[in-house]
DNA sequence: TGACAAAACTAATTTGATTAGTTATTATAT
DNA sequence: ATATAATAACTAATCAAATTAGTTTTGTCA
């Protein structure tokens, strides 16, 4: 028999790379035991559900990108900041894509484990706090920013725009827009 | 055995409401069926797949919120146009969520019927052209309104945002700041 | 009215998740 | 070291749902 020595790390890995090669909806028990040197069944012990582990595999990439985006900033500031983070999360999501799709999917008003609530949303704030803007303003941009930043990932990954670099423009190009929007708000202050 | 008169229509009408009241993918040929008093197989005469009617409603949906919208903007123009659109494709996610997830998640790489391009696509199009915005802003613009649009959408609907009113405030908000960006390039010329 | 196509049916198959029940492995505590 | 408990694997069985096969009914139209 000989154990696996699987741990969730493990699995969630395993599963997010399945999930990336094919997609979310097509990730299945079968493949994944397969992959993992064990039978569908014992999947059992470490998961609740394939429902569940889709689940896990959206707050998993959520730590990811919180992580990616925390490291990406050290030492940068400003609109910079904004800038940076926007770019990582985008690069996250084409690298990741069927994570990133668990990420689009899934409820999230469904709480996270204590551990890592929404670190993107965080640092965002804290951005906005860096500034000068109002508090229900800065709760009105990062609902903005975060729609259209997942909103064109979310385009991106299913085909809508050409795969030419043209995307790429268009993302910087809206960024900005929404950081010139954030200046205004600055400016009427 | 009795027909059922059934055509594609109804069949999408009734899919639609199935996906509305639970969620896309929860929908399935069983309760379907039910609802339209038939067996299970006796889809097939209709439908090519589960997975390929969970498409058509992508279809559908995009078809749907085409001609509302073409209809909501008789007699508008300029940026009320643009808000208009905006909020009407808004309510129509709102009101069927079931449906929305549909266009949200299925490839609209993979060409619709000929006959429905993308509507909203075109009439979103037209509008900048109305303005005096090059082609190649006009691109730009268009993907960052529709990322922005969908994105905000997808996550209201998953609950991201408070149920309180203020989500809809926050949207509005964002479409000014994204026809202010359009105004500025406006200038620019 | 008779034949053909469409649309329904029932029965069977397939696939995949999940559950039940069992056994082997590892860790822990005497 | 050894007994015991917990963990993680296994096989076999169940269940649900989509799909396929093969048949019958119904409506249309020559």
């Amino acid at each position: 028999m000989s154990r696996a020595n699987l741990d969730k790390r493990k699995i969630l890995e395993t599963a997010g790379a399945l999930a990336n090669e094919s997609s979310i909806k097509k990730l299945n028990l079968k493949q994944l035991a397969q992959k993992l040197n064990i039978q569908p069944p014992s999947l059992y012990n470490h998961v609740q559900s394939l429902d569940h582990l889709r689940f896990d595999l959206m707050v998993y990439g959520w730590e990811q990108v919180g992580e990616r985006i925390a490291e990406a900033l050290i030492g940068i500031s400003g609109d910079d900041a904004i800038r940076r983070a926007c770019e990582v999360f985008y690069d996250y999501a084409e690298e990741n894509p069927g994570i990133f799709e668990a990420m689009a999917y899934y409820n999230r008003d469904s709480k996270k484990p204590d551990g890592a609530p929404d670190r993107l949303t965080d640092i965002l704030f804290r951005l906005c706090r860096a500034r000068d803007i109002a508090e229900q303003d800065a709760v009105h941009i990062l609902r903005i920013f975060r729609s259209y930043i997942e909103g064109f990932a979310l385009l991106a990954h299913y085909g809508a725009f050409p795969r030419d670099g043209s995307a790429r423009e268009s993302f910087n190009f809206g960024v900005d827009f929404l950081i010139a929007g954030v200046h205004q708000l600055e400016e009427k202050k």
